[in-house]
DNA sequence: CCAAAATGCGTAATATTTACGCTAACAGAT
DNA sequence: ATCTGTTAGCGTAAATATTACGCATTTTGG
């Protein structure tokens, strides 16, 4: 790097793209902001970097403060950069994307938004600064991720049937998939065990409900 | 984001990862820093954003700065924000690589770097900062990014020929790969054609050129 | 004109993916 | 107790993609 050049200060941000599954849509967590610029609008949950802390760290808080969310899958996406993409000044915003399960939210609006909500990501409101832009390039990655890694397993909770997995899957890829075929091939991934325990709704025979065999870990496959 | 907080002032500087073939042997374009901190330690060229550049305009500058390449195909990273990466102070380095063949050189040291080199990627020197952790980054991007996409022919001129394209993966990923197997995957891809002319050179039959059917763009397959 | 080296084509064996028939288990109605 | 609708779960065959590899072709150097 060089270091005869002055450093220009900058404002580093970090935003998070907070996916979830409810009423079998794909959603978005949105804050709406409480403040100008663009007040009035919805945003990603997100904040300033402070001086003490890391990126990763940074974001986790962002979603701790804005949404009461803590202990989800995070993973960085991409650091959006447009010297004009902030009527403020020149702030940097590193964004990140989450996955959570549908039931793990309490809702409780940040101290500067008005308001916190779940968007379907085919209904958005207009959205602040440059995050269409971010929610796009999110969106992708997951797509593409679902097909090569376990992240899918991030939005069920500790238990889950083979079936409810599969929903995640056709829901995010927007189409429908062969029952049969996906249970052999999530098997065949080695990376889910069975319970003992059954899931019963509605009146018809009840699945079996399985477990991640590694929580917490990311598996990369093929 | 949370506008109530004050930003804090952070640097942001970008740092390149430079991959070509040389040689036989995959390497990267290192700078010899030239003033402290750690001067006399190997680093990726890199540079501090200005005002009104976009973070890939800096990433370029940053190359073309350095070593005077320009064109080349450049994509962005991950971005690096531990609070003590860098003993002057808070640096948010955002970090690219890049993909040139291997004539497109014209070696000019920076000015406050004393020399300009390629390593071998199994043979580095010990680097400054957090540069081997980039390094180990970008290298896993790029032989992930060979299977799905055709960055490969990043590496070539504007025409080459099968056999070349082939020695490309084979470098990178390596491990041996079956020429005829290799030939018919590549044109099945549907991405080159076939020029008039032949490269001779060696005690034996010539080889093929082709061009890129839609050069500059990359494109994703599978 | 022969040997060496590398291109270029074709075909068989193997593995992976996809399609889909069929049985099992449960809830609730008759 | 039996029937019915619905979803879970198993197995098998067909289609497709990948891999292995034999062999003829075209060039250069001696």
């Amino acid at each position: 790097m060089s270091v005869q050049e002055t450093p220009q200060a900058v404002a580093v941000s970090v935003e998070v793209v907070v996916f979830s599954i409810r009423d079998r849509r794909l959603k978005l967590l949105l804050e709406r902001r409480g403040a100008e610029p663009q007040r009035g609008l919805w945003a990603l949950p997100g904040t300033f970097l402070r001086p003490d802390e890391d990126l990763d760290g940074a974001a986790h808080r962002a979603l701790a403060e804005g949404t009461g969310v803590t202990g989800v899958y995070l993973e960085q996406l991409y650091t959006f950069g447009r010297p004009d993409r902030d009527p403020r000044g020149r702030v940097v915003s590193v964004a990140y994307y989450a996955l959570m399960p549908s039931d793990r939210l309490r809702l409780c609006a940040a101290a500067d938004a008005e308001a916190v909500g779940w968007f379907a990501l085919d209904e958005l409101p207009p959205l602040a600064f440059d995050h269409g832009e971010i929610v796009a390039m999110a969106h992708g990655r997951l797509r593409a991720k679902l097909g090569y890694s376990t992240i899918a397993f991030q939005f069920l909770g500790e238990t889950f049937t083979i079936p409810e997995l599969q929903a995640v899957y056709e829901i995010v890829l927007g189409k429908p998939l062969d029952r049969r075929n996906f249970r052999k091939w999530v098997l065949s991934l080695g990376q889910i065990e069975e319970t003992r325990e059954l899931r019963r709704e509605g009146r018809h025979r009840p699945a079996r409900l399985y477990r991640l065999a590694d929580p917490g870990d990311i598996v990369f496959f093929k």
